[in-house]
DNA sequence: CATTGAAATGGAAGCGCTTTCATTTTAGAC
DNA sequence: GTCTAAAATGAAAGCGCTTCCATTTCAATG
């Protein structure tokens, strides 16, 4: 249905309309909205006034449209079950959105196609810029987002070829730290419970930093000794228990994601079983609950937020055409408590 | 600054470069796109054939401004730092993007000034639908959703004026069952540690469910045996310690949010008290460490996910114009576990 | 008071798509 | 073959904004 013209306007005001109540030229609205140094005060006291008069808001679609801008930034996470990258994206959210940017999120599951619909769907949407998790997809999808001139960063991870703008940290390194200090404790008979690692760089990395660290002292990681589930704190259990239920138990527990290490300790606790007595356990991210659990957990603390705030400001600079110094791995930290010992 | 030459030349394919590719019109395009019905197998051959040899996405923004419709659905979450709104979120989302939408989201840190920002920008965004948590906001809010016409939702709360379509449950009912809970149990000796009543009317509900519901039965709760923090499981630590260390101790705590009944009993362990022998401890939502922890913690379990994809089911028929039954409160549980028991 | 460069304003042309309405094509019936 | 309704297609007009370029106004100078 079509009004006509006058009264019957229910809808949304234009900027056309608070020209029009503000007796100055379309044109001399957009510039109050976009560069306000441009207009003369007395101008801009009548828009203002129009504007609240009118209740006006901007049309953002309209504005991408003409100037091929969107203010959304994209991303896409694993998941959201857990606050581990809900963290991120929180400091991510913030510090865009104080530079005037939206942001357009998705969870895909640990879903690789169902990853790249959604990167689709933000690039039709004219995201500005995309924060993506890990380094696992396709290489077409890189290819798409450079055509589109899209500026993206990848974090929780560092891309080894140099291929791609990273913020994150090396998780093969920490994994490695961590190895290490359990071997320095001691150890030899090594378990790991890991999350699926195909598909998922994170994971991939940490199992060779594990494998790789043993073996340069001439260890290794049994193949049954190296469990893959889906994440969470049920499946730490059964992979524990799974683990300590055989005759040749391990001393020490890698665990690729915290909470299996929580998963562990609980099941320990059911099972009577000592940690770290018996058995050491390591963590991987330092939650919340890693410094308040009993035992509390040893493991190694990632840069949740730092990634976020970073990965922002990158991205925000990079669209003011800024040149940007291509970011350094960012440092991770073993924060030694109380879940490891000396194998008895 | 960024002028014509630095980043415009997308050089993205517009429509009509797929149109001509094709050998049809523009708006034979459209239709494909829109309603493929419209379109004769042999145009749809063609044209599917162009739109792979282009790479042609379409553009969001032109599509917006043309139908005004978006496609995207806005919310606002308080926080993600727990997450206990991501299991909402990412329930909420999956159901959208099925349906074709997509998630813009912003948090507000508990910050009501925020929150209005957000949602003006995502009017301006022109959202087609909202999702919002709880009901502490300005009318002039729902007043700017009701004349753009935009659907909206609001979860974690339910209107007793039923003027705002909700999606949740009551939390004066949830916060009364476990008060009502406890006094059977023996208790007459209150403390409550609770999140920030101003601007939050889940917190104030749960609050008030407690008060009504102890007046019943002729107790209350002493004014210093109410505690008001910032969500966290320190301030339930901190709470939790200040509360016990008094001469006049309270036989049981009813914690308004989950992370401080953890603190609560993380503290607990530490002082060498005695959960739930000295003092009982109850939570609110049932989280996933609610099981695991020991003593296992007595909780009202709140439908986080449902309440996500109904949320979005709603929001979705109401999108298809479908007359969509006012929704029925949702129902909550008690969980009785370890944490309490009589007062001795 | 002209003069002049800078500041402030306006006009008009699209951005890429959908919508409306008009036209052409097709297929089935006579 | 002709006729007709249905199916398929097209032409053109915007959606609300920004951009480019042209014009007007202003303030300060000689």
């Amino acid at each position: 249905m079509k009004t006509s013209e006058s009264i019957t306007n229910k809808n949304s005001p234009t900027m056309g309309d608070v020209a029009k109540s503000a007796g100055v030229a379309p044109v001399t609205v957009s510039r109050y909205l976009n560069d306000p140094d441009l207009v003369s005060k007395r101008s801009k006291e009548k828009i203002a006034e129009a504007i609240r008069q009118l209740n006006y808001v901007p049309h953002a679609a309209a504005r991408t449209l003409a100037s091929k801008r969107s203010r959304m930034i994209g991303s896409i996470v694993p998941s959201l079950d857990s606050s581990l990258f809900g963290r991120t994206i929180e400091v991510f959210q913030s510090h865009i959105s104080t530079a005037g940017y939206n942001l357009i999120l998705a969870s895909n599951n640990y879903d690789v196609e169902k990853e790249r619909e959604h990167i689709n769907q933000m690039v039709s949407h004219g995201v500005d810029a995309l924060l993506m998790i890990g380094n696992s997809r396709d290489e077409s999808i890189y290819r798409l987002l450079q055509a589109k001139n899209i500026p993206y960063v990848l974090t929780w991870t560092i891309d080894s070829n140099q291929e791609h703008p990273c913020i994150g940290f090396s998780n093969q390194e920490a994994a490695s730290s961590i190895t290490n200090y359990l071997m320095d404790l001691g150890h030899t008979k090594f378990a790991m419970i890991s999350g699926h690692i195909k598909n998922n760089d994170r994971a991939y990395d940490r199992l060779k930093g594990v494998r790789d660290t043993l073996a340069e002292r001439g260890l290794s990681l049994a193949d049954d000794n190296f469990i893959e589930r889906p994440f969470g704190v049920e499946q730490g259990r059964d992979a524990f228990r799974l683990l300590m239920s055989r005759p040749n138990k391990p001393t020490a527990i890698i665990c690729g994601s915290e909470p299996f290490a929580y998963g562990a300790i609980f099941e320990g606790k059911k099972m009577g079983i000592d940690i770290p007595k018996e058995v050491s356990i390591t963590g991987f991210d330092d939650m919340w609950l890693a410094s308040n659990i009993t035992p509390s957990l040893t493991t190694v603390r990632t840069p949740q937020q730092q990634m976020g705030a970073l990965a922002a400001k990158y991205l925000i600079a990079k669209l003011n055409g800024e040149e940007v110094p291509l970011p350094k791995p960012l440092g991770i930290e073993i924060i030694v408590r109380e879940s490891c010992a000396p194998p008895f």
